[in-house]
DNA sequence: CTGAAAGCGCTTACAG
DNA sequence: CTGAAAGCGCTTACAG
């Protein structure tokens, strides 16, 4: 291993001038600069990233904490960590996985170790046991999704409101009067304080009222067959039903094959409009399906810039609410005569 | 932060004595081993991960390599990061994740660093650059996947020869003699070479020539809309297959939907089984999908242990190959009479 | 602009 | 069984 001693001694200099330069700390006269550069380019040197981390008190390296497998967070995830790493990347930083359940000891055990200088805390529920844990240990941490009352704490996180609004506006403009939202199961006990549920319902809720429509609310599991279940229930319930929002995308492939094969034409007798959707999902199925398309990479990219900022202890960055944006494709179209 | 030196302070002894205990590095005598527990209590004591990593010249941290979205990784990624990541938890490890391009350079920065104890190397090609520049480095690692003659490595991969010897067999008797494995386009530069599709399909060869059947390969794109595609060639070019094999998942779901909007009964006119499919698979066609799952978490645990075993110096670790299973839906069935 | 030196919090021969 | 001390490869006041 080439060391900051090796290029020092090459370079003739100290090592406090190599790591100045290294670093880009102190101001350094052009020759002895360039005779440095030349002794590191010669010998392959590379600062040691562990060294670098005891001596300056920061690791550069930032945890991505999330529950495994507790619900299906599968392809959008996938692209959330890609994108949150290749950022962490981009700025000098790395990223760890850490698959660890909602409860706050084993985190408490992680951060204890001191090798990360901060937390992504994903799949945040509305009162976090383990907001406590990070505040406690004054680790610096990112909610990726909202708390209860997120203010004091630097999150980013979908921004539901915003949504359901284009989500219902798109679908009222094509002539939709009576629409339901398909939320998420929360009879589970980790979902009944589920943030997206219960955003999404009160933005359905507030958006209804400005157009004047009936908020119609069902709740559906996250498996294909609970979409397929759904399209029962819709029809012996809600046959005036013209429109479907759902929140789950497996749901809303069970949802449409369903509808299809009892006999209802999509979008011809009922437009469905899935809205967290990651990006693979619309081709999935048949039609292919109009989607709010879920912004993983971008709230990678941003949960990760935002917790850098943080723990550079500069100033503390504002909350990001990212939208879900429209993907019109074949699911959503006016509805039949009536 | 609580270190050794408070630790031993308040038992009366060095820190040498403490990091005995700590590490069970050598016997302490029961007395002595109890303060020091004591003290460890009573602080809150927890071993620093930095300073460790230096002293010791062993971090504890694995990194991940993956080519970002490459090709569709996607769900049965996430459940191998998952697994690995628990896995490396299990035995006192971390796990980062480097979505870095196939390209070796930007793995030799890395590499650089000093940060990681080793590699997990995922989606390797049977000519791989990287291997390369992980053996000039002296840097260890395991392939999950293989390079052509994969012999002088640490590797785990998906079985497939076993794979598909399952899948004939099932299908053989179900009466099943007009079979074709759908293997993946491989048009795309990177995928010339990709194992998985060249590993099958010879191993198509060799169990069809066993049972005296003619082996039948198709290639197909990874989006349902090539599995659309996919079911008019297989219409037009062979009518008389009664199943069907096919490697990519998405491309399975279009085939299946395709199948049945032209008029073809699944599995009674033709089955379809997808080889190498995640656990949400089988609930998002209709009807349900018979399947060979995917090892995905199987791999990911066998991976970080063999790594761990590697960077540890014991003995090299054999190679681990592990089947698809077999797990039965309703996308399979006798063909029908002829 | 540059260097000598302390120090980050551990591990590990070495000595006793 | 236990301790004193060197050392891992950097960063960072401090002095000049």
């Amino acid at each position: 291993m080439v060391t900051m001693r090796d290029v020092a001694d090459r370079a003739g200099v100290s090592i406090a001038t190599v790591s100045f330069v290294v670093n880009g700390t102190k101001p350094v006269a052009a020759d002895t600069r360039t005779r440095i550069e030349q002794a590191m380019a010669d010998l392959g040197f590379r600062r040691n990233a562990v060294a670098r981390a005891l001596a300056s008190r920061r690791t550069h390296i930032l945890a991505m904490a999330y529950p495994a497998l507790d619900h299906d967070l599968s392809s959008s995830a996938l692209e959330f960590f890609t994108s949150a790493a290749a950022t962490a990347a981009r700025l000098d930083h790395h990223l760890v996985l850490w698959p660890v359940s909602n409860d706050a000891a084993e985190l408490k055990e992680l951060i204890g170790e001191g090798l990360v200088d901060g937390v992504l805390l994903m799949e945040v529920q509305l009162d976090d046991p383990r907001v406590a844990v990070l505040e406690a240990a004054r680790m610096p941490f990112a909610l990726i999704g909202r708390t209860a009352d997120p203010t004091p704490y630097v999150h980013v996180d979908i921004d539901f409101d915003a949504t359901i609004r284009e989500a219902v506006a798109h679908l009222h403009e094509l002539g939709h009067r009576r629409l339901v939202l398909v939320s998420g199961d929360r009879s589970d006990p980790g979902m009944i304080d589920y943030g997206p549920y219960v955003r999404s319902e009160a933005a359905f809720q507030a958006t209804a009222e400005a157009y004047g429509l009936e908020p119609t609310i069902l709740r559906s599991g996250t498996t294909a067959a609970a979409g397929r279940e759904l399209a029962g229930r819709l029809a012996h319930d809600h046959p005036d039903v013209t429109a479907v929002m759902i929140m789950r995308e497996y749901a809303s492939l069970g949802l449409v094959s369903e509808l299809r094969r009892t006999g209802r034409d999509i979008p011809g007798d009922i437009s469905v409009l899935p809205l967290v959707a990651s990006r693979e999902l619309p081709s999935l199925s048949d039609p292919a399906l109009t989607i709010m398309r879920s912004p993983g990479p971008e709230l990678g990219r941003l949960g990760v810039e935002s917790l850098i900022t943080l723990v550079a202890g500069g100033s503390v960055p504002p909350p990001q609410l990212i939208p879900c944006r429209l993907e019109i494709a074949s699911s959503t179209a006016p509805p039949p005569e009536s």
